[in-house]
RNA sequence: GGAUGGCUUCCCGAGUGGCCAAAGGGGACAGACUGUAAAUCUGCUGCAAAUUGCUUCGGUGGUUCGAAUCCACCGCCAUCCA
């Protein structure tokens, strides 16, 4: 089995300019290809993600990634499947995320001489004069076309500028420099990104007269209903430890529904399709063991076997022992000249701890009888901690079923 | 440049002088049921020293005993005309 049939096997290939020569190319580890990634963010997320493996998986079948970070298109922003318009960012941040960018996917990609090559097109965006550039490539572009594309559609409503109208042209310009510059004939990337990608391809052809380039699109990583995975209430679900803690990457596909595991597995993880058959057999409650392996495998790849195991540990002792693992729950200390007449009132030491983020929402948790103090429900809002527990081991506050913390003096 | 419509709480969206911390829905959170899932049901969702007080309806100023609501100016967005 080719690299090819591996990705369509696992349900990753989306949409292809043409299939047979995308195939027969890296099944022969012969393209040289590329995967744009803008800086939006100081972290990737899962999405860049599924790209990153994409890439790794095609480097080992020994095809030539180029990973292209959006220092230049950074600056304007994709618009594409959006309803509104990204914030702008400055140059400094924009630097600052292509450097974040650049240092955790060293840890999935080798880059060097002869591996895998990473470029910033800012450099030769930016530089780029302005009716030069119409000339020379505005010429190729029909804005009936560009208007045309689905990438656009739900700007419709909401309206777009001018400014990121450009992208399109910014993004087909890249692929046109890299064919020239490294032979890369190939652009993958997100199924979002078909638009952008055919445009390039476009470019190409009418600049160069050359019809060998393609393009091909991974699946958007979506649930069984239909929205997008990899995204909580709080925002992303980061590859940066310190945006997205082991732990709670670990929950995230721990919790993932039942409809979506097998398939979170053969999209982001390198785990056989033999033994992922094997786990597809099973049902109802059996899953969870299944999802343990989808959340181990994942937190391994991304932070490293130790934290994948701590993770593991932690949630299973939480889950399944039937209590948290409080002896070596560090405890947050608390300053008792920061609460009124220096008493330790629960609702304070909620707040303290973190587990809510004001005084009202730790009311309605007590209220609701979401909070215990040792493991005892507390409903009395006006509750004071005992300090001398507080001094002595600490006391555990729980908020609902997921959240712990220890506080003490 | 002209005309019209719009900007409300995390999001969508109702509200056209007091009964408005603001309907309804979504999401989030908590409880029940469970398998750390889903579905369902219930509660809850501005802040606080909490039968009360304080701050909020694009911004600034004004009218009024009282303004999300009326007026003026400004900003932003959309649609149509040029």
């Amino acid at each position: 089995m080719g690299v090819y049939e591996e990705l369509q096997a696992r349900g990753l290939l989306a949409q292809l300019t043409d299939a047979d020569r995308i195939r027969d190319m890296i099944n022969a580890g012969k393209a040289t290809f590329y995967i744009g990634f803008d800086p939006t963010a100081d972290s990737l997320h899962v999405g860049h993600f599924m790209a990153l493996c994409l890439m790794k998986r095609l480097q080992m079948a020994g095809n030539k990634p180029i990973a292209l970070l959006g220092g230049g298109t950074g600056m304007v922003g994709d618009p594409s499947g959006r309803t509104d318009s990204r914030p702008m960012m400055t140059p400094e941040v924009i630097q600052h995320n292509c450097d974040c960018f650049q240092k955790q996917m060293s840890r999935f990609i080798e880059f060097g001489e002869g591996k895998a090559r990473i470029v910033n097109n800012a450099d030769w965006l930016l530089d780029l004069n302005y009716v030069n550039l119409l000339r020379e490539v505005g010429t190729c572009f029909s804005v009936n076309e560009m208007l045309r594309a689905e990438c656009y559609k739900q700007r419709w409503e909401k309206g777009l500028t001018f400014f990121e109208f450009n992208y399109m042209i910014m993004q087909a310009y890249d692929f046109y420099q890299l064919y020239q510059r490294f032979g890369c004939q190939m652009e993958f990337g997100g199924d979002d990104q078909w638009s952008n990608m055919l445009a390039g391809r476009e470019l190409i052809r009418r600049k160069l007269g050359r019809d060998d380039s393609e393009a091909m699109t991974i699946t958007l990583l979506t649930n069984s209903e239909g929205k997008k995975m990899g995204k909580t209430a709080k925002g992303a679900v980061w590859l940066d430890p310190d945006k997205t803690s082991p732990y709670d990457f670990y929950q995230y596909w721990r919790n993932v529904g039942d409809a979506d595991v097998i398939k979170c597995m053969k999209l982001l993880t390198f785990i056989p399709l033999e033994q992922i058959d094997e786990y597809a057999k099973k049902e109802g409650q059996a899953l969870n063991s299944v999802k343990e392996v989808l959340a181990y495998e994942l937190t391994k790849m991304v932070h490293g076997e130790e934290e994948a195991k701590h993770a593991q540990e932690g949630a299973r002792k939480l889950f399944a022992a039937g209590g948290a693992d409080t002896e070596h729950l560090e405890a947050v200390k608390l300053d008792p000249s920061s609460f009124r007449d220096s008493k330790i009132d629960l609702i304070g030491a909620l707040v303290a701890a973190k587990l809510v983020t004001n005084r009202s929402e730790g009311r309605r948790a007590i209220e609701q009888g979401g909070v215990t103090v040792d493991e005892e429900k507390v409903t009395d809002v006006h509750a004071v901690l005992d300090d001398e527990k507080l001094k002595k081991d600490g006391i555990v506050l729980r908020r609902g079923k997921k959240k712990f913390a220890k506080v003490a003096l």
